[in-house]
DNA sequence: ATTCTGACGTGGG
DNA sequence: CCCCACGCCAGAA
């Protein structure tokens, strides 16, 4: 009997996982493209500080999450220097400045969750 | 409990 | 075009 919205918190971060790893090989997506198809428009912020708690989530592929321009701002919060954009350019996913190269053709659309 | 700060995004000036 | 303010949720001081 749920008097009230019985709303895990954790169930946020989990919902984001879920969709990250969903994140075909190759492909990147958006913060704010996963913040909205979990039914959270505007948390994007939000998404990133799941991306933070989830470093002891091997299934988690964050390297492929970076901001609506294609840049990799997230780039400081992983181990080593460059690491983010080893991850990516393992994938095939070109960087150059930053920035994820033709951004536009390899965002993944996150599919709405139901 | 209050305040501040983020791996963001949008809107107004 | 650039700059500023706000919303979003969680965690640390």
């Amino acid at each position: 009997m749920a008097t009230h919205v019985t709303l895990d918190k954790s169930d946020f971060f989990e919902r984001v996982y879920k969709v990250v790893r969903d994140i075909p090989y190759g492909r990147v997506t958006t913060y704010g493209a996963i913040a909205k198809s979990i039914g959270a428009p505007g948390a994007a912020r939000t998404v990133g500080y799941a991306m933070n708690a989830s470093h002891n989530l091997p299934d988690v592929p964050a390297h492929r999450v970076v901001n609506r321009d294609g840049m990799l701002t997230g780039k400081h919060h992983f181990p080593g220097r460059d690491t983010m954009q080893r991850l990516l350019a393992q994938e095939g996913v070109m960087v150059q400045e930053d920035c994820v190269v033709n951004f536009k053709a390899l965002f993944w659309q996150p599919d709405p969750l139901v």
